[in-house]
DNA sequence: TGACGATATATCAATTTGATATATATGCGT
DNA sequence: ACGCATATATATCAAATTGATATATCGTCA
């Protein structure tokens, strides 16, 4: 799936910039699964709009500089639904974290616990955007499919690692202690 | 984290071919957190060999193609833990079939069905290839960690799954029935 | 006034993917 | 004996994407 048809995808949720829409998958409701940058997002978008799937409004704003909206049209709908009516390909997941935890033997202990703390926070920080997200903004049914998941998936995570880490803390403490 | 580091870190396990280095991250112990295509691997293997960081010698064999078999030096282990000391930069995680379940209103129920059991499919899959991994292959301590990391969270997502689908399978014969 | 941060768009070199090409070897059917 | 499929193995490249950088507007706070 290629950032046009994900820009489609939003933009049959709400009209949105392309800031926005980076806002979105950055720190909405998308973020734990979706991934995109200014870089890709903006062409994205004038490319969709000269194939007529997208309309574009520029929109003043007080307190604010000017921003371009960009709405889906019918034919965007349709271009969307046919793009993700196909088996969905495999998930991708990396993970720079599990590769030093593989490497661990090249890593000090106190690396390891800096390593372990970053990861719990960016879990714990996804869940609590997760929970924000599901109660402010509803987008459909499939926003509860998506949220449920995540929370699924991130708490069993977190889950495991709080157990590693007070597992480190007493090899650390244990080890300072002879 | 780049594909150049990535290869050294596979290699400071155990020396290796580029195809091989692509088996093990698609179908390895691997799998489930790295991704890398012969297109990137293939100029970072020559790369390293230019920076002194990998050896490689040219290895004949019977019934198979020749091959060329890369070892890491001292100075490829050196840089390996220079890349790797740092705080890991946030897992990325990318779903079209969660960008599928979110925009299901797109979908025929049918289309939901094939996804969900396409997505139990590459879970399960996943699942046991690390179950392999790990009883046939242990590469250290940090194996422990990932796999039961990788287990953690994949065994979650499944239940979660299973439970989607048994609900989904009741309103589809709801349906069917009126 | 000016420094800072949030908002907003745009661009581009460097990296990476995904597809394709090429070659060796085995096994399987006909 | 021949074609065909599949696994092994390396290489290359257009296209997509990232990550960094540039530019500009607006509000706030010192």
């Amino acid at each position: 799936m290629n950032v046009r048809t994900l820009c489609l995808g939003i933009l049959s949720l709400q009209e949105a910039s392309g800031y926005e829409i980076k806002k979105d998958v950055e720190d909405g409701l998308f973020c734990h699964f979706i991934d995109a940058s200014f870089g890709s997002i903006y062409p994205a978008l004038t490319q969709l709009a000269g194939e007529g799937f997208v309309t574009v409004r520029e929109q003043e704003q007080t307190g604010k500089p000017d921003k371009k909206v960009y709405s889906i049209t019918e034919a965007g709908r349709n271009a969307l639904a046919k793009a993700i009516s196909v088996v969905p390909a495999k998930d991708k997941y990396r993970s720079e974290f599990l590769f030093q935890m593989l490497l661990q033997d090249y890593l000090s202990p106190e690396m390891m616990l800096v390593a372990v703390q970053k990861q719990l926070n960016d879990l714990n920080e996804d869940l609590a955007r997760i929970a924000e997200c599901s109660q402010q903004a509803p987008v459909g049914h499939g926003s509860h499919f998506v949220v449920d998941y995540g929370n699924a998936v991130l708490t069993a995570a977190v889950k495991y690692l709080e157990y590693k880490k007070a597992e480190l803390l007493q090899q650390m403490a244990a080890r300072a202690a002879e």
